[in-house]
DNA sequence: AATATTTATGCAATCGTTCCCGATAACGCT
DNA sequence: AGCGTTATCGGGAACGATTGCATAAATATT
């Protein structure tokens, strides 16, 4: 089957040791020139590539770091992983991507599986099911690097890479506000992520500070992240079926904010005054309708941080003790879906 | 740092030998069942995991597949991508992705990266700037196992997943001719991929089996597959802005599809009557606007038979020679974009 | 010419695991 | 008692690459 060269064939065909031959081909001082470029030229000749598999149970790593993600068909991680691959590939290290569909029970398989198979770390973002983060503990403990990016955990000290949830929601809350609407619904994520409850408070906060209500009824969760249709098409239904009826929906993740507008467009519900914002990293948002106003995260720039960050605790010499979180800024993208004057006339 | 025990030290533990150890955690039948409790209750305690690096040299096999495709940022590569990793990991096989955003040096430095890392296997889709597979060709002669998806190559025998392009984009193109259009452009990716090709045979049939002319001017190639905004722009302005412009546009490929709309968007030029359909996975299309009818492929399934094609390949015996194509029927969806009546009035 | 130094190379251990052998008992059979 | 058989285990060589140490030859030094 597929036998690559390896430096024993090398040293076989040219009457050389093993250890001569990988001294030449790492440039060693201490081998000639000439016999340099005899073992150079046949290595090139028969197309010689050093066996990484061999290294990494020399040098103890893998040259490889693992992503832990819900799923990759999401504008958000797809994006982020673009920036975690433009990172990696360049530093010399595969990226090794697992998904987690929003499953606890997978994401601690993935963990071990990825672990076991000696990633030299691990970027995470958490599942929507999460609670128990001790596998994720346990092995961060013993002395695996990992970063979280977006749906991080409070419980583990490390580098952490985040948006400011509370602003881009309150921003979003806000506008929605000011644009003439008074009943602000808000449909999100499972109430375990961290991301959540900051996207919650955000939206809490622009309600507080214009004086309007906080209906708890308006606050709905999915607890699947919106991997289940069924999941968001109730909570849309609940919400447009009210007999004080919103006349917004501010919503708190990337799938549930398409969801819910594909909800929208399948019940064919007349809803001429409702306006929609939400967390989208969907480039074709402007293409959109019912249109929706966007908070969108810078996710490949995310993704490249926390690459940065990983590799800089795998290549520290000595244990990396001071830990940051680092929090960039969401984008407000306005779009007709929240202009009350456009539904009114 | 991260020291996983091994078997080394379950052996000096227990004052035993390795080669005792591994037998007993294999259930070797020459191990007392008293040796073998011993050994896996300790091995238990110890939270011992069996070395895969250690494994895959001494296996010389990886249980990794390396996967290449333009980029996981496109609805149908994420999609094709979860049917991947569905099969692989039921089957005890990693993933690892790598984009090559359409450039062909990129495909080779890729392909070339994980042959030497020692994935077991490739599951291949062709950048746009691919005409050269000797990159794949020589790997593949020397025994790797490569499946092709999608943008498969004509060169290389092997087991590939396609879908009837042609029909496809027959379908899609007679669909607008019978919905009243007569002048439809045709905006697609790069010449050199055989998708391309067969879609614009797809589309030559439809034309000419409705006796309507075959007008060159009206066919736009983007050899970057829209991963440049402005080749896209351009590609779209050109056509609204020929005297005898198109009243429909048939698009070749995911990718331009969204772009299109984008484009057309964006200068806002007022299209009344220009009709769009194209290839499409995105899974919000009937969001769209202007809409769009769309040819869908089944991209999960899609991923999932090309790594059960990989996997039989990697896992057989004897070298295999019998090779298959498997073609897969897109789907036709059809929206308000390319109705024709809507238009008019 | 004898010794010191440099230059160029090989040997062997190492990483964690498996597996082909050999070794050592205990046991059964004639 | 002598032999073969079986059960149970250890030794050591792989797998591919690196590297400290030893060694040999060549050259330089006194």
């Amino acid at each position: 089957m597929f036998e690559p060269a390896t430096i024993k064939d090398i040293a076989k065909a040219l009457g050389l040791s093993t250890s001569t031959i990988s001294r030449a081909l790492r440039g060693s001082y201490e081998i000639s020139s000439e016999t340099k470029t005899l073992v150079l030229e046949y290595a090139e000749k028969i197309n010689y590539r050093p066996n990484p598999i061999a290294l990494s149970l020399k040098e103890r790593r893998s040259l490889s770091i693992g992503v832990v993600v819900c799923e990759v068909a999401n504008d958000y991680f797809s994006q982020a992983i673009n920036g975690i691959e433009c990172i990696a590939y360049n530093r010399g290290y595969h990226v090794i991507i697992s998904q987690t569909h929003e499953s606890y029970e997978r994401e601690v398989v993935n963990v071990r599986h990825l672990a076991s198979r000696g990633v030299d770390g691990l970027l995470v973002s958490l599942s929507s099911e999460t609670t128990d983060i001790s596998h994720l503990q346990y092995l961060n403990e013993k002395g695996l690097p990992i970063v979280f990016f977006d749906r991080v955990s409070e419980e583990i000290q490390t580098h952490k890479v985040i948006v400011d949830n509370f602003k881009g929601s309150f921003e979003a809350t806000e506008y929605l506000i000011t644009s003439g609407f008074k009943k602000i619904a808000h449909l999100t994520n499972s109430a375990h992520l961290l991301i959540t409850k900051e996207r919650l408070e955000g939206y809490k906060a622009a309600l507080a500070k214009h004086h309007l209500p906080l209906i708890p009824e308006y606050i709905k969760y999915c607890n699947h992240g919106g991997m289940i249709y069924a999941e968001v098409e109730n909570a849309v239904k609940e919400l447009l079926e009210m007999k004080d009826m919103p006349d917004a929906i501010f919503i708190g993740s990337d799938r549930l904010s398409t969801g819910c507008l594909t909800v929208i467009k399948k019940i064919n519900v007349k809803t001429p005054n409702l306006a929609i914002a939400g967390f989208t990293n969907s480039n074709v948002v402007e293409l959109f309708n019912p249109s929706l106003t966007s908070v969108r995260q810078p996710a490949f720039e995310m993704g490249q941080i926390a690459t940065e960050m990983l590799l800089q605790i795998i290549e520290s010499k000595n244990p990396v003790t001071e830990f940051r979180t680092q929090m960039l800024e969401t984008e407000l993208f306005i779009r007709s879906s929240s202009v009350f004057s456009e539904h009114i006339h």
